[in-house]
DNA sequence: TCTAGGATTGAATCATGCC
DNA sequence: CGGCATGATTCAATCCTAG
């Protein structure tokens, strides 16, 4: 938890806040080693000497006014090179947000598509106490939007489907999510009572995203930390952060905010998880274990169809013999067919589905 | 109102739909005529294969011709020409509102800013009755997204900002809109009954475009007319359009649908206004904001039961996980449990309704 | 004529694992 | 890597049909 410059790191520097910019430490980190990344990049198109021209030289920005076309140009030059960086230490299987304005969110999704991520969602974090505009003189400014996108079109990304759909209770998870700004007892201030950093995220946006997109034990990685949203959110959710933040003043903050962070308790860890994580178990096992006897007969759901069971655990209809999800399929004209919810087998008067037998045997498996 | 090929036009045509290539077209228009462009241009969907509903039934997708581009390169080339092209017939103080989705706003809007125009806002259109995401591999894409900007920096746009806030009830508008999607009697169909159009847009959308940012008798152009939504608001709204169209078939639709529109007459303009109900408040708000902690314990009103909060907005009992309705309702033995007025949470001693803290919530909403 | 319940559908980058 | 079998999955609004 020390903040310290980094070298070459050969293991990875978990739980810590790394000093220096964000491009040359990412560069100093082991390839493939990160499960998420959360990044807040500088939104602002006038910069202040922190960018660096394609070919690395430091650019001074503090005395040149440039045009916009240059100005743009410095900034995707920024952009793509962070995001190199940033695709280099993810996993295969790794992700990333990205969150902005309008300022700069469309420079960086044209970035993350050239350089070859590919976008999931772009989600809106919708404010419900946004700052007004004052001057009427434009819509109010009430929303950012954050990206987020696999390292390649194909990836397995970790998604927590049930988790986010029960943190919205019971419906499924929309692209456009409405939380509060940062403030009161969670915003963070200096000893002059003034706010400790200008754009300091609210703790519900990053819950939201590690529940959703990492599991305990996952490493995730913000390269613009700032005062730590990302890092004590992680440690509360049982998450291995890295924080790279080159301000000092910035690091001395979110070191005391990490200290007195407390990882929460293991049950409230647990989350709901989808039915796919279950054992597969095979439709024969239920004739092999004498829960459906060979020559009994099965009802459709919709009482429409019959179909018999046979030793080797499939299934013979009018004219057509196979799988249950087969044979569903079949009888019904349709592509396919879970077998498990369509067909029912008759004990004490009742029709029951076939998939009650499977989490009988499921349970004995835990 | 006839369906003609332009030639160079010294005269602009008004409330006509111009067949042909959107750039060739505008690029065949006098310089500095326009006072909106609303454009809808394709999004590049790059769909895979089928796919079904749980049901299913197929999802009837865009897949047509006009939405397929090779590469990334190819379309940023397209939306840099008809970029260029309306900015060039747009007046001084004319503004552009262009709306597309993750697959390609960011490219479209990297390309305005390269070219020029002035972003003011960029605006979500969040989509009250979004088709869900079956597979449950993401989010439910629910919004589309709007970038509304002018053609120079400093330029005197118009902005009615007072109608836009009494369309809003007095609030001052925000930048997310919540609108539904074009379905119902709007919905055009063709012989067949099937939709005329794979993405014909609510005329509600338009309405506050058009209302917000443009004056009667001012002249609104749309480069990708379809089935001519822009024009039929400009025509009931007072204002002057001009639709560019390729399609035959989308030219004869829209012709069709213009010639019945009406503009309104004042007492028409008027509408009721409704109230809204109580938001929706899902339980793992409270969490993520840090109102209730994972792991804090709730007590029942009648103080026989417990149960610990999970990260997910779950509860766990004795032998039990769900929500906070399915967990009230199997401690009690009751069919159903309203879990937020059945659960507190301890506060300075003092057992609480979980119901206080989402009455906060939902007057931070208003 | 009204109500209840089933069917339909919307800009979608929508599966995974085994052989 | 390709092909194939298995299996997981939906919200809101409107339209249609039966009673």
């Amino acid at each position: 938890m020390k903040t310290k410059t980094p070298k070459v790191a050969p293991v990875l520097p978990l739980n810590e806040i790394l000093a220096g910019d964000c491009i040359e430490v990412m560069n100093s980190l082991p390839e493939g080693s990160v499960d998420l990344i959360f990044a807040d990049p500088p939104y602002n198109l006038q910069l202040r000497g922190d960018l660096h021209r394609p070919d690395n030289s430091k650019v001074d920005a503090v005395d040149d006014a440039w045009d916009q076309f240059d100005s743009f140009k410095v900034y995707d030059s920024f952009t793509t090179q962070w995001l190199k960086a940033a695709r280099r230490i993810l996993k295969p299987n790794g992700a990333i947000w990205v969150i902005g304005s309008y300022h700069n969110i469309f420079r960086v999704g044209a970035s993350l598509q050239n350089e070859g991520y590919w976008i999931l969602n772009d989600v809106v974090w919708r404010k419900s106490n946004p700052m007004p505009n004052f001057r009427g003189k434009r819509l109010t400014n009430a929303h950012e939007t954050m990206i987020w996108a696999t390292k390649t079109e194909g990836a397995k990304y970790t998604f927590n489907y049930e988790a986010l759909k029960a943190l919205n209770e019971g419906i499924q998870m929309r692209s456009d999510w409405v939380l509060p700004i940062c403030n009161g007892g969670e915003r963070l201030k200096d000893d002059n009572g003034d706010k400790a950093h200008p754009t300091q995220k609210p703790e519900s946006l990053l819950h939201r995203i590690l529940v959703g997109c990492t599991n305990p034990g996952d490493v995730v990685l913000d390269p613009f930390f700032g005062t730590g949203t990302t890092g004590a959110v992680a440690k509360m959710l049982g998450r291995d952060y890295i924080g790279i933040e080159r301000e000092d003043k910035y690091r001395v903050v979110a070191e005391k905010r990490l200290s007195r962070v407390r990882k929460y308790d293991k049950d409230a860890l647990a989350v709901s998880t989808s039915k796919r994580a279950e054992p597969r178990v095979p439709f024969g096992q239920l004739v092999e274990r004498g829960m459906l006897r060979p020559g009994e007969e099965l009802v459709s759901l919709n009482g429409r169809h019959k179909a018999k069971v046979r030793a080797d655990g499939t299934l013979v209809g009018n004219d057509i013999k196979g799988s249950i999800h087969q044979v569903g399929a079949h009888l019904e004209g349709a592509p396919s067919c879970n077998g498990w919810t369509y067909w029912t087998y008759k004990r004490d008067g009742q029709q029951v589905p076939i998939d009650l037998l499977r989490q009988q045997i499921r349970a004995e498996l835990n």
